[in-house]
DNA sequence: GTCTATAAATCGATAGAC
DNA sequence: GTCTATCGATTTATAGAC
């Protein structure tokens, strides 16, 4: 008696998500249209303002269902990290390991649409549209702060303006990672080897080297000569 | 006498690219009407077909104009590059500035819409519009094709797969990186320094930390027990 | 080459029967 | 909660005058 709505729609609403979902991934919110996916999805165009109210009230819809739980792992394996340390800064690649691997893991899931969800979600950080791009910086606040944070001190010695760009240059990479081979056809036949599994090492030793790579090794070392080298 | 078509359309073209090229990263290619782009241009709504034939040649042409020009700045360094070095394998760090360096110096010029021309770059590579993405290969093959070859002969011991992986990530960092501080306000108000000078030192050093970082430092070291340990 | 006017299709959203 | 039918706005593209 305590859930008012939901009478017996069991799956006319999951199934409008996973529609849009796999739309949204393949031609981008704006071409995916309210009759392609009620269609893919064998409902009724009509079911979609019933249900979420207005298109962009269901693409939210996409990212909440998912990103929250996602989040939530996150924190929780942060939260356990730090237990474990008990007060001592982290290793920066556990740190890593939490951000980035439990997004790949979610990632690896080709089943129940999280890979779809993770290519989605990797284009969309750059994505046009300014009230999915709002949203997504509210549901990633919290996350953030935490992981930027432990950063911050496990990383005491590295301005803290530098690793929150090569906390960027992370983002990034694995958006890249996700989007994988089938992002563009620039890599098309030359993959021997995308196997899912491997991914995760592979990135997470990229990331690393990036994040612990000296901060004066380009600058240090100009390509020839270049202007004034008594600078900085 | 050898121009057949081009009489006095001194400006009306470029303009509608200009205004195109900033619409399209703003809102994306399919929430940009035509009318938005020759609104904003200042000239008919009928000089796009005219000009271009269509939205998608204009898409097309979008990208041309600028990508030849960057495409062929990176063969001709690394042309140099390889002259210079007379039959020797490059550097690894010479080659990537090669490539990223001269994207970088295209996004640094904020007066000219080089900035604007490579986010919208960036996004594109994993854009869900099939024909753009089929484009972009078209016109990426013989550069892929030269500066992976160099990447091999300069890292002989680091399978190719591995350095193919690394190139990916390497453009989504530089694609993060190039999309900024304005691309998400997740980090809104973080960066204290975003100046575009310091752009390229900061990612190089992060992208060579990358390429460079030791093969098997991840998988080395696995997160606590993670079932069968001989494996592998 | 540039303009007006409009064709033809598609869009998001809703009203109202069941 | 699901359906049909449709409104009103907007889209790309084009025809034809100048």
């Amino acid at each position: 008696m305590s859930a008012p709505t939901p009478r017996h729609t069991p799956e006319t609403r999951s199934r409008i998500l996973d529609a849009a979902e796999e739309l949204f991934v393949e031609h981008g919110f704006e071409a995916t249209s309210m009759r392609m996916i009620t269609s893919q999805a064998g409902v009724n165009l009509a079911a979609i303002n019933y249900h979420f109210g207005s298109k962009d009230a269901l693409i939210q819809e996409v990212f909440r269902r998912r990103l929250t739980e996602l989040n939530r792992q996150r924190l929780a394996m942060l939260d356990k990290l730090e237990a474990d340390a008990g007060g001592a800064p982290l290793k920066p690649s556990r740190i890593v390991e939490a951000f980035f691997g439990t997004a790949l893991v979610l990632a690896a899931d080709t089943e129940h649409g999280g890979h779809t969800f993770m290519r989605l979600l990797g284009r969309t950080y750059t994505e046009p549209n300014a009230f999915v791009r709002q949203f997504l910086a509210e549901e990633y606040a919290e996350v953030l702060e935490r992981f930027l944070g432990a950063l911050y001190r496990s990383l005491p010695d590295v301005p803290r303006e530098e690793i929150l760009w090569r906390f960027h240059f992370m983002m990034g990479a694995m958006s890249y990672a996700i989007a994988g081979t089938d992002a563009l056809q620039l890599f098309a036949g030359k993959f021997d080897d995308a196997d899912p599994a491997r991914l995760l090492p592979r990135l997470m030793s990229f990331l690393l080297g990036g994040l612990r790579a000296p901060l004066a090794e380009y600058a240090a070392r100009p390509a020839g000569r270049r202007g004034r080298s008594a600078a900085a």
